[in-house]
DNA sequence: CCGTCTATCGACCATCGGTCGATAGATATA
DNA sequence: TATATCTATCGACCGATGGTCGATAGACGG
């Protein structure tokens, strides 16, 4: 009747099961419901781990954000790639799609979805500018990037990368993502001030 | 007991108060009880007119659209003003607040907003970036401008500026404004390659 | 005066997110 | 072993919500 698991254990269930029907199904189109018959807890159970169900979306847009800046930490490190391919490289790791994993946010930027996006653009931005502003400051040292406002420009790029590549408010057909990835690129290189072309080769991977 | 009024006044008066609210107390927090206190009708005489609340919702942003595009094209007539700054000035009369406007639209941005937020999104950028592309086209021939992609820098440039000012996924200091606002035309320049200061002039505006 | 059509009404419904008191079972106490 | 304590679990219950529907009031043409 009763089944009993470690706290942390069921917290994880709950937030493993939501984060699939979340992404799959939409936030507000999941109800809590849903997660406690798969889960398979009753009510005062989910209410006992998370005080409202925005709380599990918080948690889970966390995780997301937190795994993105790990690959995009791990990317940067890599000293043996050039450091403008390495920093367009951390910024397209936030969006899994280009990654060959899973995709798992594919669902994630329908209409219906938008909280869930505009929590995750909010926070991945707090986490991710930071990271990319010392890669940048390294080549502003290096005399590679000319450019006076790196903090807005990495804000800039960032925010262009998530919502040109990652959200449904662009629908383009497949055929023309190799051309809006060149436009995104090439104006990536001029606000960085980098020698127009630099990218060319990190740019092979998509033509 | 019953007021009667031709149809297209009802759905006006609904769309009004429904768009007030809306903006208020965002799409989630007002319920159709709400409304239905304010206009004064029934449940059911609301649902005579729009199938759904989404619904009515969907056409309160396409009428905030159309708002910023008529600006917008009065903007860019106007052929007294150079080019660029017609362009950008185009682009922030996209947010009313930069316009002295009442601000109606300040309290669209909350986290809890979202749907309206992204549908905004969506919307304003289909009936904008053909706008602008023709704006851009005309610099292109005279040739202020000197870039490759027009379209895609258009749709960046409309999305940057929607997003970095229009949307509370920055929280910026109000003093760090300036600053923002600089970075932001400085990157348009570079995107547009026109030489750089050309938006100097533009930029006392803000300073 | 009658029939028709349209705009209006409000009772009703399923579902939702969330609360809470009861309790089963594990663990500590004696 | 018996008892007390604590923690994780249960599910009935709640008010509010978005949405439905059959009834009907009133305008209008004949």
């Amino acid at each position: 009747m009763k089944t009993v698991k470690e706290g942390e254990v069921r917290k994880q269930e709950i937030l493993m099961v939501a984060r699939e029907l979340f992404v799959t199904k939409g936030y507000d189109q999941t109800s809590v419901n849903d997660i406690l018959k798969i889960v398979d807890i009753a009510k005062g159970t989910f209410y006992y781990y998370f005080k409202s169900k925005e709380e599990v979306l918080a948690a889970i847009i966390l995780d997301i954000v937190e795994e993105g800046a790990k690959r995009a930490e791990q990317i940067l490190k890599d000293k043996s790639v050039p450091l403008i391919s390495r920093i367009m490289m951390a910024i397209m790791a936030q969006s899994p799609e280009f990654e060959g994993s899973e995709a798992i946010r594919d669902e994630m930027h329908k209409v219906e979805n938008a909280k869930l996006e505009q929590l995750y653009t909010k926070t991945m931005l707090k986490r991710m500018t930071p990271l990319l502003e010392g890669a940048v400051a390294e080549g502003l040292e290096a005399d590679f990037f000319h450019l006076d406002y790196p903090r807005e420009t990495v804000e800039s790029m960032l925010l262009l990368g998530h919502m040109l590549f990652d959200c449904n408010i662009m629908d383009w057909e497949i055929e023309e993502y190799p051309i809006k990835i060149k436009g995104f690129l090439t104006n990536m290189e001029r606000m960085l001030g980098t020698g127009e072309g630099e990218l060319n080769d990190f740019l092979q991977m998509f033509a």
